[in-house]
Formats: C-alpha cells, sequence, structure tokens
DNA sequence: AAAAAAT
C-alpha cells in the first residue's frame, strides 16, 4: 500500500489530494506518477477504474504549477475519445489543480466555441480536448502547440475504434518532439503500438490492467427468449427492470433508434428511465449523466457512448437488451457494474437473431452465464389476452399460452419467483438455440441469492459533496452565468456548460 | 448490423 505522500508530490498537491479524501495510490498511480513527475515518457496499459485519471493529471499539475501559459499557447493537452470522458478529467483538474494558478479549458463539439476561443486567446495552460474539436480550432488559427510541454492520449484504443488515430497523429505532429508523452490504453492492438513506437520515447511501460475479462464480482445471466419481436423483447426487459433488487442500471442498446424507443417504453410503464446517446444534444447528455450519477434517475437507457470511460459510481445491474455485435463491447458494457469489489448482476436478451454475437461474446468471456428463465412474460406478441396459470405462474415463454405483453405487473411479478432447476431444464423456448453454447452444462438455477427488499434509488448512497469547487480562470461560463452554478436542474443553458459539470465527481482513472 | 466525433 503506497500513500500518496510517498509519490514524490508537492504539498500543495498533496493537500489537494487529502481534500478528495483519498490517501492511498492505486497500483497505476503508484507507478506512473514518480515516473510522470521525473519527465519521462509513460505508457500505460490500464482499464478504467484503476485510477488512470489522477494518474496523469497529478504529475500534470505539478510539472505545470511553476510556469504559465501565453496567449494561444497551450502547455499541455488531454485527448479523449469522448465528450464525456473529456469532461471528467477537467473534473479531476478542478479538484487537483486547485491550490495553483493553473488554468485549462475543455474543448469539445457540441458546445459553442466562443468560451473555448475567449480561453485560448487569454492563455490556457491545459487542453482537455476531443480531437475534432481541438483540430477544428486549430485549422481555425485559434492556437499553436508550439509550446507544448506534455501530451495525455487517454483511451487509445478506443480512439483507434472510432477512427481517431489520423487525428492523434496529427495532433502529435503538431506538437514539439521534445514533449513529455503520457499515453494510456486498455489494450494494445498493433496500430497502437506503432502510434507509441513512433512518438513516445523511451516510454516506461506500466501494466495495471484488472482481471483479464469480467469481474468475479459480476454474475452474469443469460435470458433467451423465442422471438426477436421488439415488443417481446421489451416485455423481458421490463420483467428483469421490475425485479426487486434492482437499484439503479443502465440498460444498453446497439442503435441509437433502440435506445429512444427503450427509454420511451419503459417511462410509458412507469420506470424512471432517460436515454442517452450521441444523437443527443450536449447539455441534454450532461443532465442525464449528471441525474443518474445523483440517484436522481434510476434507470440510464444507453447507446455505447456509455460503455466505456464514463464515471458512473457503480451501478447495481447492467441490461443487455441487444446483444454487442462486437465482444468487447460486452465486456465493457458489464463493467459498469460490479465496481469496486461490490457486487453486480449483468443480464442479457438473447432471440434466435443473435447467435452469432452471442457466440462471439461466450468465446472471449469464457463463461457459461446462467440462463435465466422469465416465468409469466408472454412473448407471443400476436395473441389476445388469455387467462393466466396464477397458481403455479411458472408457464413460461407462452408459445401457445398467449397473454397481452403490456401486463407488466404480472409479468414483474411472476419473474421474481425463483426458477427451479426443474423448471429451467426444460424450457421449450431454449431448445432451439441452446446447441450454440454448451450442450452439456446443465442450466442453473437462477438469481437465487440476489432476491432482496426493494431498495430505494437513495438508500445506502453516500452523500454527495456539497462542496462548490472554485472558480477557474478559464471558466468563463461561470463568470458570466454564476447562478447556474447553484442548480443542477439547469434547462435550456444553450451552449453553455451548466454548474452541475462542475461539482465534485468519484475520482477513478 | 453500430456508435462515437467537427459542422
Amino acid at each position: 500500500m503506497t500513500e500518496f505522500t510517498q509519490l514524490g508530490l508537492s504539498p500543495t498537491t498533496l493537500q489537494a489530494v487529502a481534500d478528495t479524501g483519498y490517501t492511498t495510490a492505486t497500483p497505476i498511480q503508484e507507478q506512473a506518477i514518480p515516473v510522470a513527475l521525473a519527465g519521462r515518457d509513460v505508457l500505460g496499459i490500464a482499464q478504467t477504474g484503476t485510477g488512470k485519471t489522477a494518474a496523469f493529471t497529478l504529475p500534470l499539475v505539478e510539472r505545470l504549477a511553476s510556469g504559465r501559459a501565453r496567449a494561444r499557447m497551450p502547455r499541455a493537452i488531454v485527448l479523449a475519445p469522448t465528450r464525456e470522458l473529456a469532461d471528467q478529467v477537467a473534473e479531476s483538474f478542478a479538484k487537483y489543480a486547485k491550490g495553483t494558478k493553473l488554468s485549462w479549458v475543455l474543448l469539445i463539439g457540441g458546445v459553442s466555441m466562443g468560451d473555448q476561443v475567449a480561453a485560448l486567446n487569454k492563455g490556457v495552460d491545459v487542453l482537455i480536448a476531443t480531437p475534432g474539436r481541438l483540430l477544428d480550432l486549430f485549422e481555425r488559427g485559434k492556437m499553436l502547440l508550439t509550446g507544448v510541454e506534455i501530451m495525455v492520449v487517454d483511451e487509445a484504443d478506443r480512439m483507434l475504434d472510432m477512427g481517431f488515430i489520423p487525428d492523434i497523429e496529427r495532433i502529435f505532429k503538431l506538437t514539439p518532439p521534445r514533449r513529455q508523452t503520457l499515453f494510456f490504453s486498455a489494450t494494445m492492438p498493433p496500430e497502437i503500438t506503432r502510434l507509441t513506437t513512433a512518438f513516445l520515447k523511451d516510454p516506461t511501460r506500466i501494466e495495471a490492467s484488472r482481471p483479464a475479462m469480467t469481474a468475479d464480482t459480476i454474475t452474469q445471466y443469460l435470458v433467451r427468449i423465442p422471438t426477436s419481436d421488439p415488443k417481446a423483447k421489451r416485455a423481458a426487459l421490463r420483467a428483469l427492470i421490475g425485479r426487486a433488487d434492482v437499484r439503479n442500471g443502465i440498460v444498453f442498446c446497439n442503435r441509437k433508434s433502440e435506445v429512444d424507443i427503450v427509454a420511451k417504453s419503459l417511462k410509458k410503464h412507469g420506470f424512471d428511465a432517460a436515454p442517452i446517446h450521441g444523437d443527443l444534444d450536449q447539455s441534454h447528455r450532461m443532465k442525464t449523466l449528471a441525474d443518474f450519477r445523483s440517484g436522481a434517475l434510476k434507470i440510464l437507457v444507453a447507446s455505447d457512448v456509455a460503455a466505456r470511460g464514463l464515471d458512473i459510481p457503480d451501478v447495481s445491474h447492467v441490461f443487455n437488451y441487444d446483444v454487442s455485435h462486437h465482444a468487447d463491447d460486452y465486456v465493457h458494457r458489464i463493467g459498469r457494474t460490479g465496481r469496486a469489489g461490490r457486487l453486480g448482476q449483468a443480464f442479457m436478451i438473447v432471440t434466435p437473431a443473435d447467435d452469432k454475437s452471442l457466440d462471439k461474446v461466450l468465446k472471449l468471456i469464457k463463461k457459461e452465464p446462467e440462463e435465466l428463465v422469465l416465468d409469466g412474460v408472454d412473448f407471443d406478441t400476436t395473441k389476445k389476452p388469455a387467462q393466466r396459470d396464477d397458481k403455479g405462474g411458472r408457464e413460461r415463454t407462452g408459445r401457445g399460452r398467449a397473454r397481452s405483453t403490456d401486463k407488466t405487473e404480472q409479468a414483474v411479478a411472476a419473474s421474481a419467483e425463483i426458477p427451479t432447476e426443474a423448471q429451467t431444464a426444460e424450457a421449450p423456448a431454449r431448445s432451439r438455440s441452446r446447441r450454440k453454447t454448451k450442450p452439456e452444462a446443465a442450466p442453473q438455477p437462477a438469481v437465487e441469492a440476489t432476491l432482496s427488499e426493494p431498495v430505494s434509488v437513495d438508500s445506502d448512497r453516500p452523500a454527495r459533496a456539497e462542496r462548490e469547487p472554485q472558480l477557474r480562470q478559464s471558466d468563463r461560463r461561470g463568470e458570466r452565468r454564476p447562478e447556474e452554478r447553484e442548480r443542477t436542474g439547469v434547462k435550456g443553458f444553450g451552449d453553455d456548460i451548466p454548474a452541475f459539470l462542475r461539482r465534485p465527481v468519484i475520482i477513478h482513472g
């Protein structure tokens, strides 16, 4: 166990760390911080949740604290793949740089350039950016990158997935070769290796990967349904979400349009749900995420924008409404639960059309998720309501036993019952696709241990720090619209980034 | 089959 005090940080920085309540450094922090403080390049192989963000923010603050930026000449760049991730880095700066005179600005798309340009003109030490907006501003002549002393690349493999590598390469070339580079990636595909070979100088390689695939704090379940009918899938989803032990959760869909539909449907059925994906405007995305973090929103319906990296405190459940087409996305999705040693559950709704994607997922996770049978959910959406066998409540997929799919309450109530082995053994809905997985693996009795009293969203949630972050030099928004700093439910703030983005958030990596 | 990110 290494304390932050042993890492060579200055008293000012240590005070900022102490103010966050952290005392012990994570492995990646322990290894990366001394190397970065010494001015050397770092190649960090680390996932989200390892303390990565602080591992580069702290040395950055420390090394830049003494100097001062000139107009349009930033001294450091942090590149992140998504706007939300960039914002999280900014939150990290708000915490760790508060004892210094450092200034920084968030350069992301979806918000007006005015404030960003003004900050650049005034002179800002650190650019925290997504590649597109950074290059856009550069091309407009709003900055020079020849004064960059340190460049940080976060989640490089995800940037690769998103086609950002040419942009990253270009930004590298715009900065002086003698800069220090801190480069982070969860995996090292060849293209990323090539990049590090080209742009890092004798880097210290630090690996702090978490246990390879899926954490064993996550229990994975698989729910097979006999049809791809969206109505049936939504009915199954409601049955799962309605379970008593769902404190909060994320529902992942493969398409943005599906995210909207599912969120709307859930709301219609009385669930506290809201959508998030890349087509929603930035302020809306931020607000939804803030609500979800604070516990004001229970169910987040998301595209893969929320699969990785986002600093969402532990959720109790992840629901894969669609099976990911890419297996690694599945791993990232379910990694939103079971964090920090807590227990989490992940469910995957599988239709016959998903066999191919499912195979890839199963191969990657090298596990056989338990098959959960939804009692009392009718998947035959073509038939009229019929009587329900309340005594047993055990008929399953109702191929011939139709009930209306909108009888959510029935579905939910029934699904909370624990299927017995006898019941799971011959679920008719499964027979068709089970051969795709290991046929010899007997289905397990599912989720027995997980049923519990209903838990309110707000219970057992730590009180959020009330401390208002300091007004920064670059926080022109705050200067101009001070009233927004007080509120969290800001609507219609247009191009301004609202104050809730500035509140303290749990730090991770 | 998709999502993300500059507009």
